[in-house]
DNA sequence: TTTAGCACTCAGCAGGTTAGAGTGCTAACA
DNA sequence: TGTTAGCACTCTAACCTGCTGAGTGCTAAA
């Protein structure tokens, strides 16, 4: 859609405004601030145009106009302008990155926290799914007479375990030997390579044990398969409380709800858009009724260039996008950093 | 604080009248709804009665009465009733610890979602301190040429586990020999039992490793004396947002603040009380500006006689009392059980 | 001691009025 | 032909006003 310069810089105006504001906006104002250097009844006169068009639209007869979800889409496309963070930001995401790299999931939720803090909104971050991979090591462990302790450890930092019912017959030193044994076999084999020629021998090797054989094989071989589940962590959720349109309390509600729904959030995370970019999602073009008042900036993550996690940003449609479209970007960079330096040397 | 049988009678009619709908209650509605045998006008001397002495209060003059602090600290000290759960819900919450019984944290969250599900308000439920043990295993894991996972089996079935830096030096061999020499010189000793003479032993006898194994024994150490961190769990903060108390925004905004607030929550849950029974707090009796017009029923719940951690419900001062004591009494009883048996025959 | 009756109070609502913000149109102007 | 001043018009939000009904407290009679 061809646009005429002075009708982007009304539109851009009307824009600005309205996100800093939260008010409709008139021509007077538009004239005041943004020195155009046209009179009001010429904005008038766009603006007019830029109705019809679709790109604003007047809540009522004398009230001033506010950006339709046409008219943000336009804003993102062609007329933001890029908003790089302040270098005392850029300080604070890597100096908490650093400081807290001790766990996976902790990054997750110091991200989440600095999403939210950055942008004054509801952050959602999915923790990554690593998929599938091989182990370095497992273990049984005797707690007591009737009961044991699997542990697998994984190539990629992680760990499972379970509780299992042992027959009292068995001893330490057994659990032990069994322990060695499936070490030596079957030690950094994924689970298209344990062949069953090889169980067989383990098998014939530990007849005496199969019972207890059977139930660490299963927890090794769901350790294997099972991608880790798809979690997703919220911050700021308070944030959303502090924006005008949430004033209503029935808004807040059907809100919070949705954000209960983990499993919702995670299809809207997930979902169609694979590449590594930032998807930007404005009103209605998120496919959800609830929240069809407010936009979503997302983007994934990766690790070794491959994508394994998503972040975002959900606010009302009226959002400061510039702003947090580079947070979001400039997290998603040093998040994709912080996880290449955690896994550095390991498998994967 | 005597007050003869009418009266009782009366601000029971206007506690249990409000908690049901919410609204001031009239000398007429009494009369009308609770039969007390007397004509509207007398009841009003009651309750003209009863203002002087606390234990209502007038919103405004031409409204009815409303109980204050006191009259519901009157009511839940002395005219309420036992209220025993349904079948239906004695059933529910047995059937639905039955299933869930893998782990610890699927249980915590299965009881504040029951909590919360049951009595429509907010549950919140701090997760046990385990308290110090011993261990069972401990095993060092290569991982790749400069880094190991050293992992910690507790007796009571927790797992600690922790990356290091190895010097390229140190074989996968080696390891196993460190692990074994820890396991057959350490196992099932408490931190204090660890004495220098048998350290010196240890280092003495795997010098070359100094530097692994002092990583490994810091894990160890922490492992042996940290107690669980606190953790609290929140369940249908939502449902509290159905409480006309909350149709305003800024209450929902304080409310939600402070229950973002893990710490300030746990103080509120492990706080002085720490006998086993069933604690009310009325409005101002929890020491929290922001919920003063909250009231919080928690109880502990333990495991071998210990009290180890505690749950609560979170509802208007308007709350119904005796529905959500009996919950709480139900399910504390229950978790205990449920944890009970879990913990059946580990360490402790 | 209880109750009927009555005067009084006050929140909330409906209806009416006003002020101000903002528009669209028209006619004059550059 | 595009821009602008002026003006009539529209509509909301705020304010006032009076009314209604719920509920009270007091008094005097039963």
């Amino acid at each position: 859609m061809k646009m005429d310069d002075r009708k982007q810089k009304v539109l851009l105006a009307i824009v600005h405004d309205y996100i800093a504001t939260a008010e409709p906006v008139g021509s007077r104002t538009i004239a005041k601030k943004f020195r155009l250097g046209v009179s009001p009844a010429t904005i008038r006169n766009e603006m007019a145009d830029l109705e019809e068009q679709g790109y604003i639209e007047q809540p009522h007869t004398s009230a001033g106009r506010v950006p339709s979800e046409q008219g943000y889409r336009y804003y993102v496309d062609y007329l933001m302008k890029k908003h790089d963070l302040s270098p005392a930001e850029e300080t604070l995401i890597r100096s908490e990155f650093d400081i807290k790299v001790k766990d996976i999931g902790q990054v997750i939720h110091k991200t989440g926290q600095l999403l939210s803090q950055l942008t004054h909104y509801t952050a959602m971050v999915l923790t990554p799914s690593i998929g599938t991979s091989s182990f370095k090591h497992i273990q049984l462990v005797s707690m007591n007479p009737t009961q044991a302790m699997v542990v697998v450890v994984m190539d990629n930092g992680t760990l499972h375990h379970r509780l299992i019912e042992i027959p009292e017959s068995i001893s330490a030193e057994d659990m032990e030997t069994i322990s060695s044994v499936l070490n030596a076999k079957l030690r950094g084999l994924t689970n298209e390579n344990i062949k069953h020629t090889l169980m067989k021998e383990i098998y014939s090797e530990l007849a005496r044990h199969k019972h207890i054989l059977d139930l660490a094989m299963e927890l090794l071989e769901e350790s294997l398969t099972k991608k880790s589940e798809d979690k997703i962590y919220l911050g700021g959720v308070f944030n959303m409380l502090n924006q005008p349109e949430f004033h209503n309390v029935e808004k807040v509600k059907t809100l919070l709800s949705i954000l209960e729904q983990e499993k919702l959030l995670c299809g809207l995370m997930a979902g169609e858009e694979m590449d590594l970019g930032i998807t930007v999602r404005i009103g209605g073009e998120i496919k959800n009724q609830g929240i069809k008042e407010c936009s979503m900036v997302t983007a994934a993550y990766s690790l070794k260039g491959q994508r394994i996690g998503s972040m975002g940003v959900l606010g009302p449609t009226r959002m400061e996008y510039a702003k947090v479209i580079s947070v979001v970007d400039f997290m998603t960079k040093n998040l994709s950093q912080a996880l290449e330096r955690m896994m550095r040397g390991l498998g994967k």
